[in-house]
RNA sequence: UGCCCGAUAGUAUAAAGGUAGUACAUCUGAUUUUGGUUCAGAUUGUCUAGGUUCGAAUCCUGGUCGGGCAACCA
């Protein structure tokens, strides 16, 4: 797709081609790893199209793999979810693993540190740990039950499993330096005790390893090649490498690079968490959610998302990426395949004073004027009194308007040309009809007036219209980096985010439209059907406005 | 006052010692039965101070700024 640049690599290809030249590897082999502990979000979208497009490129697999190792927050509501959001973006995973597979396994993995004297039975409490830990500039010291006896360990560690202490009693902790300029070398803790159900082990295990002792054994047990996180992880690295060479088993490695965060958002799970359980949005699918199920019940295709991921890109360097480029690459795919329907949002009526009442016509529209012959047309019902947006009128226009004003001339689409002659207001000043003749020769596609108007507008037949709830959307924050600013991020949240049309006119063919289709809505934006919509009323999410060149002039006076 | 990671237009990302490029955004203009699309063009950038070199965004040193690290979370 972009030619010039098909040759720069990101520095994770780089040390794939590196590798792959030096014959390091046969096939690449990389994983996907999520904690069934909320939706996926647009910067695992961006993650997603990283791991499964390097072993796409450079001929491997990837795994998809839970990384369940704390049962008290993970639920299989969550693992669904999952699934379907990566299927939906057009990815395929060789296999679907949990990290609680491998219990047994990470269990003698454990068993294995203990007899080779590297890690302890630790009877200390939190507070004792943190206490004993030392700070980033002071060495921690320590614990007095760092030096128990192999038997005594092991003997410990088995009962731990067993069940025989209460939560928190004891845990399993590396013995590697606590005076390590590391905090993580600092006999970082293996294993917990956690009386909790397990949303797939269920009650078998009341021991749960740490995230370090898992992911990197995960890895590994998977052979693993490039194992990608986010920069966090940094300083994990070491002990991930520790604990591979001590156990001596494959040895995947890790690289980091920088989360992706897009502007006017938040994509922390503990923020979108709370954004859900509080209310302030409808759910993790609410279409002003940066998850990818808002995005999807927003209208955004798969491909939009791919390509806005692969455009940014991924590199070391902290980052917000603007929403407009988001905006861009679903303008970009829907203009090519959005069929193209008419619907006014905000309506005023416009009578053809000179258009016999009672008469129907039925006139022709193309359905997509992006594709060589339309991919077919569908038939638009006119008469003499027709919805028109409010905002394309107006009684004093300024010189550019190239609208209805008195006295001044537009194309209907697909229709005629009218002239506004005449309006009328009520007593509160609101226009409510706007008078126009029309000009019968100046017919869509047998226009014989000979002129030309600068404007188009569009419109709905009044006896013919149906209605149906339109959904606008805005930015669900007031400001660029909600979750960066001084006060709580909720404090910023934009309330107009959400604005319900609930009376809608739209043309009668889009009676017919379907789920899951991008729609335009010519001059106002892409539209989708919502879930919400009942055989009575259709409801229309707006994906994305329109550029809007007039709505930037009038901004600029 | 420790360790780690980073710093290129407004944003994001390239340039592997040799012309600082691309996309979005912004601005002009052309086309247009969507003020959409398309097309043409323009503006805007290497954190800083030294050093190495014929030549530095790139290598070296110091500084500045941003982010991370002291959860029985991942």
């Amino acid at each position: 797709m972009i030619t010039n640049e098909e040759r720069s690599l990101n520095f994770i290809e780089e040390i794939i081609e590196e590798d792959l030249k030096e014959g390091k590897y046969e096939k690449i082999v990389t994983r996907f790893p999520p904690e069934p502990n909320g939706y996926l979000h647009i910067g695992h979208a961006s993650s997603i199209c990283l791991n499964f497009g390097l072993t796409q490129k450079y001929n491997g697999y990837t795994n998809l793999r839970f990384d369940d190792t704390n049962p008290t927050t993970e639920e299989t509501e969550y693992v669904e979810s999952i699934k379907d959001d990566i299927r939906w973006l057009g990815f395929t995973w060789k296999e679907e693993l949990y990290t609680s597979d491998y219990f047994e396994t990470l269990y003698g993995y454990a068993v294995k540190l203990i007899e080779k004297g590297l890690a302890y039975v630790d009877d200390i409490s939190a507070e004792e740990m943190a206490e004993l830990k030392g700070t980033p500039t002071e060495p921690g010291k320590d614990s007095p039950f760092r030096n128990r006896s192999v038997e005594e360990n092991i003997d410990l560690f088995s009962r731990m499993r067993d069940g025989e202490f209460e939560d928190g009693r004891r845990t399993l902790r590396a013995k590697i330096d606590m005076a390590h300029i590391n905090m993580l070398m600092r006999d970082p803790i293996l294993y917990r005790i956690k009386h909790a159900h397990h949303h797939r082990t269920g009650n078998k295990w009341c021991i749960y390893p740490m995230y370090d002792f898992a992911h990197g054994q995960s890895d590994s047990i998977e052979n693993i090649t490039h194992s990608i996180c986010t920069l966090e992880f940094v300083p994990h690295r070491e002990l991930y490498d520790w604990l591979i060479e001590k156990l001596e088993i494959y040895p995947s490695k890790q690289y980091e690079f920088a989360r992706r965060n897009v502007d006017f958002t938040v994509t922390s799970k503990r923020k979108l968490l709370q954004l859900v359980t509080e209310g302030f949005v409808e759910g993790w699918d609410d279409p002003r959610m940066p998850t990818i199920s808002g995005l999807r019940r927003r209208g955004f295709t798969p491909a939009s998302i791919r390509n806005f991921c692969d455009r940014i890109g991924i590199a070391k360097r902290d980052n917000l990426v603007e929403y407009s480029l988001l905006e861009f690459f679903i303008r970009e795919d829907l203009n090519k395949s959005a069929w193209r329907r008419m619907a006014v949002l905000d309506p005023v009526k416009l009578v053809i004073t000179n258009y016999p009442g009672g008469q129907d016509e039925m006139l022709e529209g193309e359905n997509n004027p992006e594709v060589e012959g339309g991919e077919g047309s569908r038939q638009i019902p006119f008469s003499r009194e027709l919805w028109v947006e409010r905002e394309d009128f107006m009684e004093n226009p300024p010189k550019k308007f190239f609208r209805l004003g008195p006295g001044l001339s537009v194309r209907l689409k697909h229709a005629y040309i009218v002239k506004c002659e005449d309006f009328v207001k009520d007593e509160a000043g609101n226009v409510t009809e706007i008078h126009c003749t029309y000009i019968p020769e100046s017919k869509s596609g047998h226009d014989t007036s000979g002129i030309h108007v600068k404007g188009t507008i569009h419109w709905v037949s009044v006896p013919h219209a149906k209605t149906a709830e339109v959904r606008l959307y805005d930015r669900l924050f007031k400001v660029e980096d909600p979750g960066n600013e001084e006060r709580d991020f909720k404090e910023y949240i934009n309330t107009e985010s959400l604005q319900v049309i609930p009376n809608a006119f739209i043309e009668a063919d889009l009676a017919n439209a379907e789920h899951g289709k991008g729609y335009q809505f010519i001059r106002k934006g892409y539209f989708t059907i919502d879930k919400d919509s009942t055989s009575g009323m259709l409801v229309f999410n707006r994906t994305v406005t329109l550029k809007d060149a007039w709505a930037k002039e009038i901004k600029k006076g």
